[in-house]
DNA sequence: CACTTGACCTGTCCGC
DNA sequence: TGCGGACAGGTCAAGT
């Protein structure tokens, strides 16, 4: 669902669309999805300018120029799709694409800017969109404990080996879903990224090596970037900021992929349950020890 | 401290 | 056809 490329496709699609706007209005239905409207949004985001939008791990980030700051969670079925008014048919015309028919039942936030409109769609509302001073957002709770972006430059595998051997005695696929030890990873790049580097993902973290977790590190980061290159992973719910689908679940080699061949040595792929979450594992590629 | 479970929600699928 | 239950998985809180 989305993880770091899925946010990180939608932060490039509104960086073409936001800076600039100005918040005209802003509608929302559903208490929990916007927690501190109405009454910051009237003062802080109606009538403010868009400044620039960011991503830190798995949260959005949008500046505005009154000092507060749009932080925004999809969590697993959230979706930020902004459409034109230009780009519009209306409803039921033939082309029936997703932003022809916007707002519907999942949209739960609005943002309008007279010319355009933000949609916030979550399906499952789990996701959230909060107003913040901009000079607070590093105090937030989960800005102060979370780990570092695994894109970031300085990200190495030694920085990684690291942050991982914090936790030696937990099994390696709940290191890599913990968003303190590493930011961003969720459970299709976890499972990915494990099997790429043929660790099996209950390993405890003490009984692998370290060579083993530098190809592990490669593998992510590589793994990362080709997803984002691919507009990320749509598996039911994630589109990008123009409504569109991802592609790299075409590249996946083992998310969803039970019961097909492995593309490595052609065993049977198994869907199984690791911290408490569906895993997929090559059985032959990926031995514990 | 490590780890599990439940809560937050809705839609889909499976068995009866 | 409908109905109950399992499942999907990001994060936090609470419990073992």
């Amino acid at each position: 669902m989305p993880e770091l490329p899925e946010v990180e496709t939608v932060r490039i699609g509104l960086s073409k669309f936001l800076p600039g706007k100005t918040i005209k209005h802003v509608w929302h239905d559903w208490p929990k999805s916007f927690p501190n409207a109405p009454a910051d949004v009237q003062q802080f985001a109606v009538g403010a300018k868009i400044v620039l939008v960011a991503r830190r791990a798995k949260v959005l980030l949008i500046e505005l120029d009154t000092k507060y700051t749009l932080l925004i969670h999809l969590k697993m079925t959230g979706q930020l799709v902004f459409v034109s008014n230009k780009d519009r048919f209306g409803a039921g015309h033939p082309n029936d694409s997703l932003i022809n028919n916007l707002p519907d039942k999942t949209t739960h936030v609005v943002l309008d800017f007279g010319d355009s409109k933000l949609f916030f769609n979550d399906q499952r509302k789990f996701g959230w969109v909060k107003l913040i001073p901009t000079l607070e957002v590093p105090n937030i709770d989960f800005f102060k404990k979370v780990g570092p972006e695994p894109l970031a430059a300085d990200f190495t595998h030694t920085k990684f080996i690291e942050r991982l051997r914090r936790r030696q005695k937990s099994n390696i696929k709940s290191v890599l879903l913990d968003q303190t030890i590493v930011a961003g990873i969720g459970n299709i790049y976890a499972d990915e990224s494990l099997f790429a580097a043929c660790i099996h993902p209950e390993t405890r973290v003490q009984n692998i090596t370290d060579a083993q977790l530098k190809v592990l590190h490669k593998e992510l980061i590589d793994i990362l970037k080709l997803s984002i290159e691919k507009g990320g992973s749509t598996d039911k719910n994630y589109v990008n900021a123009e409504g569109k689908k991802g592609s790299y679940m075409s590249f996946a080699k083992v998310f969803r992929k039970e019961n097909t061949p492995c593309q490595r040595c052609g065993d049977i792929i198994i869907k199984t349950r690791v911290a408490g979450r569906g895993t997929h594992i090559c059985p032959t590629c990926q031995v514990k020890n």
